[in-house]
DNA sequence: TTTCGATATGTTTATTTTTGCATATCGATA
DNA sequence: TATCGATATGCAAAAATAAACATATCGAAA
C-alpha cells in the first residue's frame, strides 16, 4: 500500500444500477424489477418472488403496473383464484423484456468490474 | 417498428448511477459527489458550486465529510474568512479521487450506452 | 475594528418512499 | 357451494431523505 488511500482501498464496494425512464423520469425498468420480472416467471408466483426478494407485495404490485401503464400492454399473465389461489408468470412480451435486458447486463457487467479494478489499482499507485 | 415494443422504445432514457460505499453501505463516493468535488475545484467554493448544482450547502458538507471521515484525511482544502468569506479547492489526495473516477468513467460510458443502444435494437425486432 | 460572505453545524420542518393494515375478488377443487 | 391462498387496491402509519431555518465562526481588507 503505497498511497495514502491504501488502507482503506481494500473496505470499498462497488455499486451500480441502471434504470429506464421515459421523459417524466417514471422509472420505467432497472435492475429491481428485471431481477422480480425474472423470479416471479421462474417461481410462477408474485407473492413468492415478493417474499424471496425481501420487498412487499403491495410495493412490487404497484412498480410492476406502472411498466405496464407505460408499454400499453401486458407484461404478465395473472391468474386469480383456484386452488392455489392464483399465480403470475411473464407474457412473450415479458420474457422478451427481460432477456434483452439481460444481454444489456451481459454487455455491461463486466467492463463496469473492470473499471473498478482499475480506479482501485490507480488509487494504489 | 417491427414489434409490439416499437411505438414506445423511442420514448426510453437511460440512467445509470455508479458508486462505493463500505461495509455499512455507506455512499464515499458516487457520480453525485465526484460531480460536486469536481466543480468546487473548479470554482473554488463549495457554495458556488452547490448553487450551481441546485443541492443545498447543508446537505452537500454533511456528504463530504462522510468520504473524509471514511479515508481518514482530507480531500477539501477549506478556507474560512477572509473579504470573500472564504474558499475551498481540493488537495492533492482529492484530485487522485477525482482523476481516478474520471477514468473510471471513461472506461464504462461508452460501453454503457452501447448496451442500451443494443438493448433497444433487440426490442425492435 | 468593523464588515462581509463563505464555511460550520444543530435543529426543525417538509417531502418522498415504504411499509403495514384492511378488505375485496377470484375460481379450481374438495 | 364452501374453502383457501394469491391477486387487487385503497388508505393510514412510519421511516428515510432532503430542505429550511437559525446562528456562530472566521479572517483579509477597508
Amino acid at each position: 500500500m503505497e498511497t495514502k488511500f491504501g488502507e482503506r482501498l481494500k473496505d470499498i464496494r462497488l455499486h451500480y444500477k441502471i434504470w429506464l425512464s421515459d421523459d417524466k423520469e417514471t422509472g420505467i425498468m432497472g435492475d429491481g424489477k428485471w431481477q422480480m420480472l425474472k423470479l416471479i416467471d421462474e417461481k410462477g408466483s408474485m407473492k413468492a418472488a415478493c417474499d424471496e426478494l425481501g420487498y412487499t407485495y403491495r410495493r412490487t404490485w404497484g412498480n410492476l403496473k406502472k411498466i405496464e401503464k407505460f408499454f400499453g400492454f401486458p407484461l404478465l399473465e395473472k391468474q386469480r383464484g383456484g386452488i392455489d389461489g392464483g399465480h403470475t408468470t411473464l407474457t412473450e412480451e415479458g420474457k422478451r423484456l427481460v432477456k434483452a435486458f439481460d444481454t444489456f447486463h451481459d454487455t455491461v457487467d463486466s467492463r463496469i468490474q473492470q473499471g473498478f479494478d482499475r480506479f482501485i489499482q490507480e488509487l494504489n499507485q
